[in-house]
DNA sequence: CGAATTTGACCCGCGC
DNA sequence: GCGCGGGTCAAATTCG
C-alpha cells in the first residue's frame, strides 16, 4: 500500500465557517448541530443543547505515530514541544497529517504496521470517523484506571484496529489509536478532498489519495 | 432475526 | 521458570 495509506480519516478545510458542517458529518462527536450521528450522541449525553464551538469539541492537544517498524522514537506533538516540521498555519490536524506523511516518505520500506495515535478532547469514547467498528475486546490497563477498548474495522477483508481509552491524566481527553490501513472507502461517504485557493495546499480526507491530487 | 456488544477466558511476549 | 500485562477470541446477551 503506497505511504500515504497510514493516515485514519484525518482532515482539515481552510475556510472556517461553511466546514464545520462537513467536518461533523465525518468526525461527529460532540453534538454539533449537523448530523445524525451527533444527535444520537447528544441524546446519549444527555443533551448538550448549545454546541460550543468546533475548536472546543475537537481540541488535539497531542498527536503520536508509529509505524511499528522499530521507529524506536514516535513524534510525539505537544504543546510547547512542536514537531520540527512546520506546522500548517492555525491547523493542529493538518500539521499532524503533514508530519504523517512526511515521516512515511523518508522511510520508504518497512513493515506496514502503520499506528498513529492522538488526544481528542472528547465526552465520547466513540468517534465517528465514517467507518464501521466493531468491538471485540475490553481492557483494563495498569497505567490507568480507565479501560481501553479495543475496535476492529467491520468492513470485511480490512484489518484495521483502533484502541480507545481515556487519558488517565485528563479524563476529558481521549486516546484514541488507530492500527493498519484500510483499504476501502468509508461505507458513509467520504471522500472529501479540495484545494485551498488561497494557499494552494490540498486538504484531503479519506482512504485514498484523490485522483488527481498527488503526483 | 441478524448484527453488534459485552465480558471473562485464553494466549503470548517480556521482564525478573 | 514464573508472573504480569496486554491483546484477542468467542459464547452469551442485548439491541435494532
Amino acid at each position: 500500500m503506497a505511504a500515504v495509506g497510514a493516515r485514519p480519516v484525518l482532515y482539515h478545510h481552510p475556510a472556517p465557517a461553511g466546514d464545520a458542517a462537513s467536518m461533523s458529518s465525518y468526525f461527529s462527536h460532540g453534538g454539533s448541530s449537523t448530523s445524525s450521528s451527533a444527535s444520537r450522541f447528544s441524546a446519549a449525553l444527555g443533551a448538550a443543547p448549545a454546541p460550543p464551538p468546533l475548536a472546543d469539541q475537537f481540541d488535539i492537544s497531542e498527536f503520536l505515530f508509529d509505524d511499528g517498524a522499530g521507529a524506536a522514537a514516535p513524534g510525539v506533538f505537544a504543546d510547547g514541544a512542536p514537531p520540527p516540521v512546520a506546522p500548517a498555519a492555525g491547523s493542529a490536524i493538518s500539521a499532524a497529517t503533514h508530519a504523517a506523511r512526511s515521516a512515511a516518505e523518508a522511510v520508504p520500506e518497512r513493515p506496514r504496521t502503520e499506528r498513529i495515535a492522538f488526544r481528542t478532547r472528547s465526552e465520547v469514547e466513540i468517534l465517528d470517523d465514517g467507518y464501521k467498528w466493531r468491538k471485540y475486546g475490553k481492557k483494563s490497563v495498569k497505567n490507568s484506571p480507565n479501560p481501553r477498548n479495543y475496535y476492529r474495522c467491520s468492513t470485511e477483508g480490512c484489518n484495521v484496529k483502533k484502541r480507545v481509552e481515556r487519558d488517565k491524566d485528563d479524563p476529558s481527553f481521549v486516546v484514541t489509536t488507530y492500527e493498519g490501513t484500510h483499504n476501502h472507502v468509508s461505507p458513509s461517504t467520504v471522500y472529501y478532498a479540495s484545494q485551498d485557493a488561497a494557499s494552494g495546499r490540498f486538504f484531503v480526507a479519506g482512504t485514498q489519495p484523490p485522483p488527481g491530487s498527488l503526483n
